[in-house]
Parts: structure tokens; sequence; C-alpha cells
DNA sequence: CACTTGACCTGTCCGC
DNA sequence: TGCGGACAGGTCAAGT
């Protein structure tokens, strides 16, 4: 589901919300699937501990504690990290939210602090988690070993892009930049929008793309990740903000669920939806042309 | 090794 | 209305 710009609206919400409360008590509903620690693990550095800030490394967020262990969150397609402040006391919502009552049947975490609010991890799918690890540690998980540079920090060159999607010349463009270890953060959605906006088929092969194709590219992903991000992220299905509020970027989305509408640059055209490997994917077959 | 496909889950939508 | 199948924004393991 969420994707970096989903992620980094809800590093900043939460950010302004939770950093300095304390911890007061955490409940698991379905353990071990969402938060495999063990009830001694979390009591012992979780419960009492206070937020110290709240980062994120691709699709990713970091909670760091002042026990020296950090909360390590990974949302995948349908997770959620909603907030709700004393004021909504009993679980109530505030009128901007979209979601009532918390906890509901796809909360799997709930964690309160020492001021009756909450935090709730929700997850339809259960294919996202929790995991509380040493700080230290996290730099070792496999994902963080491998995972690409970060395509909003002002750091990362195009040359950079370049390079690292070379190592997979045989393979299509699309796949290639959904691969975390290119480019951090993109998801099917702006991989369709960012295709799209350099006009580049996404079953063009890596290896008849060129340097410069693909230096449009990398610029296209930072220009669109940084349009979502001003506009809150994407809101497709499930995607809230960590307020329960949605993101508004698909109002502008040039070609992710447009299928059958007119392309932007071509009205008599219309976006057509494929399939390319394994993902729904949309585009223009006009701009968009194989090669 | 490089690359592709299926699995992980639950919910929703679509066609019969 | 009911039911089966396809599909959904991510990543990893197992397959070729």
């Amino acid at each position: 589901m969420p994707e970096l710009p989903e992620v980094e609206t809800i590093r900043v919400g939460l950010s302004s919300l939770i950093i300095g409360k304390s911890v007061y008590a955490v409940k698991v509903f379905d353990s071990p699937k969402s938060f495999p620690n063990s009830p001694s693990q979390i009591n012992q550095f979780l419960v009492g501990a206070n937020i110290v800030n709240v980062n994120r490394r691709a699709k990713v967020l970091l909670i760091n504690l002042t026990t020296g262990y950090s909360l390590v969150i990974h949302l995948k397609m349908t997770g959620q990290l909603v907030y709700r402040g004393q004021e909504s006391f009993g679980g109530g919502h505030p009128t901007s939210s979209l979601i009532e009552q918390l906890p509901d049947r796809s909360t799997r975490v709930q964690i309160e602090f020492t001021d009756q609010s909450k935090l709730f991890f929700n997850d339809q799918r259960k294919f996202g988690w929790i995991k509380l690890l040493p700080a230290g540690e996290i730099d070792q998980l496999s994902f963080f070993q491998k995972v690409g540079p970060e395509p909003l920090d002002a750091r990362t060159t195009p040359n950079e892009f370049v390079s690292r999607i070379r190592r997979h010349n045989g393979m299509k463009i699309k796949p290639a930049i959904l691969d975390q270890s290119t480019i951090a953060g993109v998801g099917n959605i702006y991989a369709d929008e960012a295709l799209w906006q350099a006009k580049i088929h996404p079953e063009s092969r890596v290896k008849n793309l060129s340097d410069d194709q693909l230096t449009v590219l990398f610029e296209a992903i930072v220009d669109v990740l940084e349009s979502s991000l001003n506009h809150g992220g994407s809101t497709d299905r499930n995607y809230v903000n960590a307020e329960g509020e949605k993101g508004s970027y698909l109002k502008f989305a040039k070609v992710f669920r447009r299928e059958g509408l007119a392309c932007y640059r071509h009205p008599d055209i219309m976006i057509e939806k494929i399939r390319v490997a394994g993902r729904g994917t949309h585009i223009c077959p006009v701009c968009q042309i194989k090669t």
C-alpha cells in the first residue's frame, strides 16, 4: 500500500504527535505475525520508553526509543498507523478521520501512552509488521543492507541511479525500478506515473534504454514523489495518514487508475491497463512505445 | 547468477 | 442473492 510519499507523510504526522510521549501499555492482537517480539522484550524495552524521534528509510518507519531500541515498521500493502489523542477518549474519531472507532477488527497492535492517547497499527492483510530491535542492529537487516539510495535526498545523483539500474540490464524497466535495491521507495503507483512522464514503456528492457532516457526517468521519479508528498500521498483504498485522513494525489495522477480515460498528451487516446511482471500497469499506448 | 513467479492474507468487486 | 475467481499500492522465497 504505502509507498515513499505515504510513509513520509505518516512520519511527519507522527513526529508532531508522539515525540516525547511515554509508552504506558502495549496490546498485541495477533502475535506473533504482526509483532513477533516476546511479551518480555516488549515489557523490557518498549513499555516505559519515551519516543525520541520518527525516521524513515525507503518504505520503512523507525520509531526510536530512549531504551536504545527502535520500533521498525513496514506497512506493506494495507498497513495503517493511526493516532488517537486523549480528546477522543474511548477510541472515538475526530471529524477529519475516515476511521471511526479504534481498535477495530484490523487492529493488530495498540500502543497506549501515559496521557491515554494511543497509536494503532491496523493491517487488513497482515503482510505488514512491527519489530522491536536494538538501534544498532537495524542496519544489519538484509533489507537495509541492499536497499538503494533515497530519491528525495539531494545527494542522490542521476548517475548513481543509472549505474544501479544497469545491474538489471536484462530486466524490464518497471520491475527494475520497483526493485528497492535500485532506488528506495518507488512502488506500483509512482512507477507507472514516472514511466508515463518519462515516455518510457514499462516493458522496455533496461539494456535498450539510453543513459539519457534513464536520467530523464530518474528526474521523473523525483518529480512524481515530490508532487505526491505535497498532496499528502495517494489513497486508493486503504491508505490514511497518522490522523486517519486520506491523501489526494490520485486526483492528479496521469495514468494510475485512469484506464479508459484520455491521455493528457493525446486527448483522443485512452489509457490502457496491462499486466507487467505480475502487476497492474497503466500506460498511454502512444506516448510509451516499447523499445 | 539473473530473472520470474508464487506465496503471504483478507476484503471487495465482477460475471454467471 | 449466492458463489467462484480475479485482483489489490510490497517483499521474499522458491523456481527456471
